[in-house]
DNA sequence: TGTAATCTTTACCAATCGGTCAAAAATAAT
DNA sequence: ATTATTTTTGACCGATTGGTAAAGATTACA
């Protein structure tokens, strides 16, 4: 039996180092160019290992995406795990959008790597969509319902909030070269998120306020 | 001299129709897949046509993925285009984004073929975003920080809050496949986007709003 | 109808793709 | 030091890649 095949624990310190190179290195060519657009022989060469060498950690192609993936969907729903009902809910809100926000600001390959999978229509995790990810939003989204319903937030449909919050915050990781094309050089990258945090504070927290008065302008 | 390289108006009806169905044939390869994803022959199968037959009218794979990000961006900007200082602020962003929205919902594939050049580092369309783009950005922001000036809209960050439009809505096209699954099969196609029209709605004209009353929490 | 231009196909190419294999090199255990 | 094991390598495989050459089929036009 080969080294890599043994999930029994027996890791040699190379096995280690090698299996992390590779994943990282992967990480760097899969967020970049996504499944199919990239290479063996690119992940090997970043990694400063051969091709052979590679395939003797990873048996395959998938088996190195997989196991990316894999890794990914457990820290990528922690934050939204950890949104507590018991919370103070503006708070909660708040810091669930700032912990997205620091995840693309922190992990930016992880969020394409994400969003490529997505855009090709998630093959390969379409059941962790349908399964898991769709039940912790569904469950989140109830306490949501209650909140607002308790009047501590302002009433709106909160699946589409959760989207919202996914959509604006990946948006800095995933549409990074078009955000720093639009704003110029001028801007540091550490800036760059705090007036995107700032933004992002005004823009929900103007909006979900508890108090009721609502500002529309068009009767109707 | 070759029949596709006359850009000089002799376009057969043959010619119109064959370039126009394999536009479309890879359209949908390069939004499903990426450049370096997609293949010749995809595309040609798609198109109902043989390779050599589709490289007939268009000389390498560049020039087609090339044909259709320009056609792209054109259409592209035309809602930002239309924002017009001298209409209502509320009525102007309101009307973008639902342009915004309507255009990720009838046209997804162009939606994601952007979102994976850019995802991908945008290496064919970085002039345009360092330039074109860049400007009509910076000129918009320029009139959304005059109405806010006036007191037309809650200030904020102008260049953020158009990078927010662009998240929310690209979002529901972009990541179609994730909001299905979240959302589940009960909801039609059409009530999703009416869902979605709704909630940014509320998200943006609640912070929006042009009445000076913010409803922060924390003083500090 | 004839003919020139346009369109399509078959056959093919070198390069690259994901992956295998056996043997050599390095390491660890005794 | 010897052996057993793990790690690395170079040479190679069939399939697929983007693209070409040239001949055949079709069309437009006189």
């Amino acid at each position: 039996m080969t080294a890599r095949a043994s999930r029994t624990q027996r890791r040699t310190r190379i096995q280690l180092e090698n299996e992390q190179r590779i994943l990282d290195a992967a990480l760097d060519v899969f967020s970049l160019h996504g499944f199919r657009g990239s290479t063996i022989d690119q992940i090997a060469e970043s990694a400063g290992m051969s091709k052979p060498n590679l395939l003797y950690y990873f048996r395959t192609k998938e088996a190195i995406h997989g196991e990316l993936i894999g890794r990914l969907m457990e820290k990528w729903l922690d934050p939204l795990r950890e949104m507590d009902e018991a919370g103070d809910p503006v708070q909660e809100i708040r810091r669930y959008i700032l912990r997205k926000l620091e995840m693309a600001r922190d992990y930016p390959r992880e969020s394409r790597l994400f969003a490529n999978e997505i855009l090709q229509g998630a093959p390969r995790i379409e059941g962790v969509l349908k399964g898991p990810l769709k039940q912790l939003v569904d469950e989140k989204a109830e306490i949501i319902k209650r909140w607002m319903a308790d009047e501590k937030l302002a009433k709106c449909d909160p699946h589409h909030l959760i989207f919202s919050i996914w959509a604006t915050t990946q948006h800095y990781a995933d549409f990074d070269v078009q955000v720093r094309a639009v704003l110029g050089t001028h801007k540091s990258g550490a800036g760059r998120f705090d007036d995107a945090a700032r933004f992002l504070d005004f823009l929900f927290f103007d909006g979900l306020r508890p108090t009721g008065q609502s500002g529309k302008s068009s009767p109707s």
